[in-house]
DNA sequence: TAAAGTCAGTGACTTTATCACATTTAATTC
DNA sequence: GAATTAAATGTGATAAAGTCACTGACTTTA
């Protein structure tokens, strides 16, 4: 556990003995199944979550819940911090900031009084802090900005691309409804443009699976 | 200056006399005319932007420039500080995040060397950029959620009953093609769904005005 | 192997965006 | 003050995207 603070935490260096002791005596590990929904608002701030293992995937949704509409913000892998929950932010709108288990993961939980007290002390840690919430501002923004000003077809090609950077190969496995809810469209939207990715040979589609076929021609759309 | 300073930045009182005057004797005034564009690409991080007097639209907007498509994050009023501009963020990711003075307005600059030098060693200056920061990720948020799950008429209405709340009177003088800047979307469309609230009874329509008339219809829009 | 669950495909329709203009109203210049 | 210019608004046609209501096909589980 110790170790894994210590790769994970990049101002643990800067840490005193005794704060050292404190995070490592306190910090919890708990375990999400793969699919597990956690919404924040009833997490309610535990504490700074590290994620240990595994993957998450940090959307919002639309708040009356009807049908589920919903658009990811970014993914957390390994070694990443949720940012959202140590710095309590979003608490007076109500946006419904939620995190779904893409995969079995362990969290590690920095009760929120050690943190707390740590981080009001150390300017190192502060610092992380802002650095963190920098970066994901930066996606959201991001993704904001993408929704807003690029049409749907070019922005299927590049999800697709970044999946096959991702995993290294050209054989996706993904549905065309988690693909939906990356891009905060309809699955049927997805279909659509997928089929017609297909006709022009971009794309081979199977059930749970997009083979991609022409990576320079699905970059210039 | 001094009084200013000390009026909008609500750390003063925990700096040293050293620290603030630094900051007085340092920080300088910029004064900038109603409708000056200011691209925060180009200004490259002057340091933390404090506007003391007027108002600026925070906006982004598409890159290839065509068209002119944008949308609205946040308002900076008098005592605002400009976030982006202090964290420097956006620097590695090509998003055109620009400044639109609405009136005459001045600026109070605290040089970056100056500001990073104090942030670095006070932890309340750093909890204060973490603070701005969080409300503008709040904003941003906001902005996102609003644009990806509720209807334009419904977003419409809200923003004219925002105005009339910032006024305080029912006669909002504002054009077409600013709300559609504000709400993300084309000026064609702000007309449209005008035209239609004009028919419903809910506003009365002239050149560069719109004058509130069913308060209660358009909230439940 | 039957039932239930997941994933994909499709038509009809609505909303929103885009393009290409026409018209109206205010401001400026002569 | 009339003419010109500029800004703001109006409108139709078309395209893109979202919504609704299904159908069918493949997989897993009982």
């Amino acid at each position: 556990m110790r170790e894994l603070l210590k790769k994970t935490l990049n101002f643990w260096e800067y840490l005193s003995e005794y704060e050292k002791n404190q995070i490592v005596s306190q910090t919890f590990k708990v375990h999400y199944e793969s699919k597990s929904i956690i919404n924040h608002g009833s997490q309610d701030c535990k504490g700074l979550i590290i994620i240990s293992k595994g993957r998450a995937r940090i959307f919002i949704n639309a708040e009356n819940g009807s049908n589920g509409g919903e658009i990811t913000l970014y993914r957390l892998l390994e070694g990443d911090v949720c940012i959202l929950s140590a710095a309590c932010m979003m608490k007076s709108l109500d946006i419904n900031v939620s995190m779904e288990i893409e995969e079995d993961t362990e969290f590690l939980i920095i009760p929120k009084g050690v943190f707390l007290e740590i981080s009001n002390k150390n300017i190192v840690v502060k610092n992380y802090l802002l650095e963190e919430i920098s970066e994901k501002f930066s996606s959201v923004m991001w993704v904001l900005n993408q929704y807003i000003f690029t049409n749907m077809a070019h922005r299927l090609a590049n999800a697709l691309l970044e999946h096959r950077a991702l995993s290294g190969i050209d054989e996706i496995n993904i549905t065309h409804e988690t693909l939906a809810k990356d891009l905060g469209t309809a699955r049927e939207v997805v279909t659509r443009l997928l089929k017609q990715f297909q006709k022009d040979g971009l794309v081979e589609l199977s059930r749970g699976n997009i083979k991609i076929i022409d990576v320079s021609r699905l970059l210039s759309i």
